[in-house]
Order: C-alpha cells, then sequence, then structure tokens
DNA sequence: CTGAAAGCGCTTACAG
DNA sequence: CTGAAAGCGCTTACAG
C-alpha cells in the first residue's frame, strides 16, 4: 500500500537506458520529427507502459508556458442552462486535448474578478467568459492584457473587440414575438430583467422591433423581474402586466419563465386562453406545465462546439484573429402559444 | 496591447530590492514566522500589487508538490442532481482555497478511468468521485497505489476501505415506502435502474424492507428501467406495474422520475387516484406535474459540505483516516402521495 | 540518430 | 533578519 513514488521521465529514460531527450521525444510522439530510431522508440514506450509513467503536468507547463487547460466562467452552472453548455464545452475541449476549469460567478464583477485571476495563476490558455454586468472594465483590462486568449459567452460586450459566440437574440425575440401575434394574440408583452447585459437587451429590442413591425408601438409592454428576487418580483410583474393588458407573455430567460410559470399557477390565470406564453430555453418543468410551454431553444451543442472551436484556435495560432458568431434559436411550438 | 510579460517573483524580489526567498516568505504570509522585518514585507506587498504580480501555480506544484486541486468525476454534470452538488462543492473548496476540476463518466468505466489518468497527470491533491458501474477495480487500484486521496460520493464500493459520503438511501427509500402505506395506498411498487450501484440496492432494500415489515412481501414489485433507455423502458415498465396491480410508485432516482411522469402524462394514469407517487431528488417538473409530486430531498449541500471537508482534511493530514457519512434524506409530501 | 545541459518560476533548507 | 543556491520534472536548442 501507499505512497508508491509516481515515476518521472528520468526514471523512465534510465530504466530504458536512454537520454531523457530520447525519452521526451518519443514520449510526446514526436519520435519521427526527430528521427528515433524505430526499435528505441518501442522500447521507450513499453518501458513507460510498464512503469505506469505518468507526465507531470506541471513541470510540462512550467516549462512549455502552455497548461493545455481552458477557464469557464459562467452565471452558475447549477442553473440548467449553464450546466448543459459547460458539459458540451468539457466534451468538445477533451476532443482537442484540453482540460476545463469551472468557476461561477453569480453575476458578481467581484467574484467574477477572483475566479479569472485565480484561472490566470492556474496559467489557462484561454478563457471563455459569460461576462456580467459592470465586468466591461475588468475584461477590457484583461483583454488588452494580452495574458491569455478570450472568447466571451452567450453576451458580449459592446465596442470591446473580442471573440464572443452567442445567441441571436434579436431574431430570437423578434420571431417569438411574431408567432405569437400571428396566432391571434393582440398585446404580447415582454418579461426581462432589470440588467444591461447585451443578451437582454438584444432581446427586447427583438420584441419591440416585433410589435412596430406590426404597428403595435403604443402597446409594447416590457416588465422588469429584479435578478435578486425573481420569485417575488415575478408575481408582482405578471400580475401588473395582464392587469395592464398583456394578452401574452414572452419570457426572456429560462429562469425568468419557470419564475413566471409559478407566479401564474399561483394567480391561476389560465394559459392560454386568458395568456399565451413563450418561454425561452426549454426544461422539463415546460413539459408538465399543464398548458405545454412554447419556447426558444437554443442549440447549446452548436453554441459550446463553436466556443471551443474558436478560442482553441485562438490559443493555437496565436492569432488575435477575433471572430464572433451569432447563432439562430428555433421556436418549438406547443399548446401555451396556440389561441384554441 | 498585447503580450505584456507576467512578472514573476524574481521581477518582484528585483525591484523590491530583495532577495526571491524573502519575496516568496512575505507573498505566501510566511512573513511572521520567518520574522521579515515589517518594512521590508510591506515594501514587498506593495511593488508586488503595483506590478500586479500573479504567482505560478505550475511552478509552485512543481516545487510543493502540491496543487491546490480537487478532481470531481461525477456521471454528468448536465444532470441537475450533479450540477447542484458540483456547484456546492466549488463553493465549499473555494473557501478552503482549493480549485475543482470537474469530469463527467456518463456512467462509462473507461471514460472514468481516462478522467482520473487526467486528474492524476494534472497532479490533483485529492478526488471525488462518483463510481460507475465496474469501477471498483479501477478506484481499488487507485486508492491502493495511495497517489492521492479519495473520497466516494453518492455510491460507495462494498469492501474498499474509502471515505464515502452519500445519501441514506436505506431509510430514505424505507420511509417513503412506509409514507406510502400509511396514506392508504396497498401495494406500492419501485422503479429502479438495472445497475449493481449501492445507492440503487439499498435504495431498493429499504422498499424491500418496508413491505417486509407491513407483511406485505409477497406484494414487492420492483421494475427496472435499461439504464441507456430510460424514456423508453419506463412507457413499458410504468405499464407493466400498474396492470399487475402496484397502486403506487417510489421512483428510485430524479431521471426516473422524469421519465416515468412522461410515462404517466402518456398513459394517463390519475395520479393520486389511481397511482400514487414519490420521486426523488426534487425538480421544477415535479411542481408542475397535474398532481405535484412528494418527493425525497437530498440536502445537496450538506453532502458537498462534508464531502469537502473530509477530502481536505484527508490532505491535509496525510493521515489515511477514512471517514464515511450517511445524510438523511427528507420526504417533502404533496398531493401525488395523497389518497383523498 | 543520441546525450549533456540549461532553464521554466518557485520554495526552502542552509549559511551567515 | 537576509541572501545564494539547489532542485521539483520537464523540453529543447546545441553538439556530436
Amino acid at each position: 500500500m501507499g505512497n508508491i513514488k509516481k515515476s518521472s521521465l528520468k526514471d523512465v529514460a534510465a530504466k530504458a537506458g536512454v537520454s531523457t531527450a530520447l525519452a521526451s521525444f518519443v514520449l510526446n510522439g514526436k519520435g519521427k520529427e526527430y528521427r528515433v530510431g524505430e526499435q528505441t522508440a518501442k522500447h521507450i514506450l513499453s518501458v513507460a507502459t510498464e512503469m505506469n509513467y505518468q507526465p507531470n503536468m506541471a513541470a510540462k507547463s512550467l516549462r512549455s508556458g502552455k497548461t493545455n487547460t481552458i477557464g469557464v466562467v459562467v452565471s452558475d452552472i447549477s442553473n440548467p442552462f449553464f450546466s448543459q453548455i459547460s458539459r458540451c464545452i468539457e466534451d468538445e475541449a477533451a476532443k482537442r486535448g484540453y482540460t476545463v476549469l469551472f468557476g461561477s460567478s453569480d453575476e458578481d464583477v467581484d467574484k467574477l474578478n477572483i475566479i479569472v485571476s485565480n484561472l490566470l495563476s492556474k496559467g489557462v490558455d484561454g478563457m471563455i467568459i459569460v461576462p456580467c454586468e459592470n465586468s466591461a472594465e475588468s475584461i477590457t483590462g484583461l483583454a488588452e492584457s494580452g495574458k491569455t486568449s478570450i472568447l466571451l459567452l452567450d453576451r458580449t460586450i459592446p465596442g470591446l473587440n473580442v471573440s464572443y459566440v452567442g445567441l441571436n437574440n434579436f431574431s430570437a425575440a423578434y420571431n417569438a414575438t411574431v408567432h405569437l401575434l400571428d396566432a391571434g394574440f393582440k398585446t404580447p408583452g415582454m418579461v426581462a430583467y432589470d440588467i444591461a447585459l447585451t443578451h437582454m437587451r438584444e432581446r427586447i429590442r427583438g420584441y419591440k422591433k416585433a410589435m412596430a413591425d406590426r404597428g403595435l408601438k403604443d402597446n409594447i409592454r416590457v416588465g422588469y423581474l429584479k435578478h435578486n428576487s425573481v420569485r417575488k418580483s415575478a408575481d408582482k410583474v405578471v400580475q401588473v402586466m395582464t392587469d395592464a393588458g398583456a394578452d401574452a407573455l414572452i419570457l426572456a430567460t429560462n429562469t425568468i419563465s419557470i419564475a413566471c410559470l409559478y407566479a401564474i399557477q399561483r394567480l391561476n390565470i389560465r394559459v392560454p386562453e386568458r395568456l399565451g406564453l413563450v418561454g425561452f430555453d426549454g426544461s422539463d418543468a415546460f413539459e408538465f406545465f399543464y398548458s405545454p410551454l412554447t419556447y426558444t431553444k437554443q442549440p447549446v451543442d452548436v453554441i459550446a462546439q463553436k466556443a471551443v472551436e474558436i478560442i482553441t484556435d485562438q490559443i493555437a495560432n496565436k492569432n488575435r484573429s477575433v471572430q464572433s458568431m451569432l447563432i439562430e434559436g428555433e421556436l418549438v411550438v406547443r399548446k401555451s402559444s396556440s389561441k384554441r
């Protein structure tokens, strides 16, 4: 039992009767490149396997300046949207030989800064960041420092020339609104967050534009939930908006959707008869709500895939070539938005 | 822009006009211990801040043999139960100065082995592992190698003397069964997975024991879902069990619960009139199912907290002192298990 | 084709 | 109270 010393490159080299250089070449698959004898190579490999050699990543990193690690800062990894996207990022990164380090900012700049700073210490080769409110300054600083590659996810920072992958929020909200209008609803409103982040702004803008395009400028109603008391404010906002005449609601995020469903259940409002509904992101809860929810589905796998693709590309090519990409959402139509 | 060189300890020391030793002591909070002059200490600290010094973790790890990192291997981080527990682990670990590295095994030994091997390379100080089927051998090997501290989560490996934190599955299932019987159901059955893992075995054992204690040995019915086609097999199993006379079901995991709810909805079985229900783990979906679900709640935060506490303790004390802990679940009673 | 050696950034006995 | 120096495990020019 216990304390079996891990074998080092040196041990392997010694046992194989070669120099550490040779062992290193072979073990890193650079045997051909450095024209190591085929016999020698095979021998080294078998010795390494036999000794159960595990390279010490700390040493590798220290020497190479690369960690093959990317940091991912989301809002909260226990939120279904982010846990799904994290899982996809993990898989996609693994395919490319990268390990992922996660952190949850809770939409708080201070936490975000601490996480970023830790990731920097860990020497991540790049970071995928979901920026939170008031994080523009520190992220800009990070980007300009050139210490690591950055890609923004889900939301971007206007004016900052950094890669970004996210949903086409504008069109998603636009389409949801048009869908409700086409289904016969007259005065759809939107329930959003009281935050100034781009994804939210774009969703609101998409809704407003659709209303304006249909000549319903005067019926635009946006209700704002407080980020730190979603459930409570949902009760109020849903009440206020329906009282004011909204006959349908576009729920601007996953969490907002759930919170509003609870509110609607409590307020006993009939869906879709008295209130049409379009949710965001999908959830098992949407299926079991008595009137299954129509919702905008984000292709999480595609988003994750593109994000990892771009960031690893950036890392590999050392090019600061900024690439951004908007992914189109998909409207999944169900009962909650059917007038009849 | 670009390529600002990160400042090293040496840079800080040079600028402060001291040796790297001194700088190292002070920056690691060991100034007192090594009796560094207070002036000197302050000066070093301010220079470090000014230069925005970030220690290079790779170098620290290489030198110290510690990474202040723990690896966490769950089944699937996008599964709500695991994403929640991961989040709690992250927070709890951060409090203690540890960073967490996650991996998802998908209940597959090969994937688990790859992840473990990667974590070992990364030099994690300890691992929290949710063992999957057939992983007993490799985990035993890992434990015996003494290369890292291990704690098993959610499930354990019988006969392996390793720390373990998980729910008291036996009593959770026992209580759920008794609850259904007390509520007036006569022939509750259990829907479980076709796997031999301890958490599942214990839940089944708890159910059977409760039935036996109530003299209902002959009415014991356990239906097994296939792990790789949960939804499909749920349709069949629910049908078969109700046909066979089950008037209530205990759903043995979160995923099983959701799958069975879909099946019940499709089969149009009235809950709780024709079928009483107790789910597992909690979910928003449970709330919106037309007959809100009674369920066994796992205190995820406590489980995560204990797990991190024990593993960090093990790491710090280098003691192989094995500690195990069973956490009691809580039955949240709702409509789905009320006869009237 | 192969080996000896420098050096990545840090910590820590060891001297003073 | 402070400094010079070894060494953690690896990679990679540089010689041969």
